[in-house]
DNA sequence: ATCAGGATTGCTAATTTACGCCAAAAACCA
DNA sequence: TGGTTTTTGGCGTAAATTAGCAATCCTGAT
């Protein structure tokens, strides 16, 4: 599969905002019987459009009030400075992105969630000050979430 | 319900990782048979812990080949200039991140999926550019996705 | 230790939902 | 326009979800 029609747009929309729809409702919604929406969903799927479908969880509720950004620069651009950062975050159950970004003073953007800023600090002296290669480190707190979705825009396909 | 124990915790976490998992391998998942473990979702549901279910695409399948991170920062912190900032971010489905965030140069990080640099280049100028107020812009961007998840650690709990 | 009181579990049944099969309709291409 | 391919919608079967109810487990007090 190459091709997104409308419907197919309208079912990733919709599976973006609500991913536990049932089928039938699904289908009433973007005008199509339950059978042929069930089949594009499961095509979608197949063909890796949808990578998965996960819940979201209020953080706050669980005791999770801190979201901070840490930039990290390395003192060195090579293979296994990335490597041993790499194998080190992707290990940390409190780092939920991090992103090797373009930028002046910054190689690593790393996000993290934890429950407050005692935690916070434990994490940067024991976990990533620890990474070798690691030198500049500066940390910035979300104060607001004003927009947090994971949900893109599909406008540009049609 | 306010106290969750450490089947609550591990129904969280499966669902963090699948949220359309039937509920009787969730059940089985979590050692419990399919109807209490219902009962259990629906009040974590109920009681706010789960906020929502949603389908993650692949962005690079859909052309959605670029993200960026954009640190801005505003003349004046007024209650008008904060407003003006957030209902124009809020209205843009490029944007699927904005925070309010401590930090000496920036007070919004912004990040941003669109399809490719001159998408971006244009969505800077005809839209972040022109919101009153916005002073300072910078911009990086995203050459490596180590770490992208939306499941947050639940280890403090227990 | 024993015994209420409350909450939680697991079974069963009824409703709802999903999915494969097949003919009909639509779209596509020469 | 005629023939081919693709997609649709309805039907029937199988499966899953959800509510009701009795039994069990846990808790806390005497």
């Amino acid at each position: 599969m190459i091709k997104l029609d409308r419907t197919d747009r309208r079912i990733l929309e919709a599976l973006q905002e609500d991913s536990r729809i049932s089928n039938q409702d699904l289908a009433e919604k973007v005008g199509l019987s339950p059978s042929p929406c069930s089949r594009r969903v499961k095509q979608l799927e197949d063909a890796g459009f949808i990578e998965r479908y996960v819940a979201r969880l209020n953080r706050s509720k669980l005791d999770l009030k801190l979201t901070a950004y840490i930039q990290i620069a390395l003192d060195r651009h090579t293979p296994d400075r990335f490597e041993a950062f790499n194998n080190v975050v992707t290990q940390c159950p409190e780092v939920v992105e991090c992103h090797l970004v373009t930028g002046q003073s910054a190689d690593y953007t790393v996000k993290v969630v934890v429950p407050d800023m005692e935690y916070f600090q434990a994490f940067l002296l024991n976990t990533i000050t620890q990474i070798p290669g690691v030198t500049g480190v500066r940390s910035s707190f979300v104060m607001k979430r004003v927009v947090d979705t994971t949900a893109v825009s599909l406008q540009h396909l049609g």
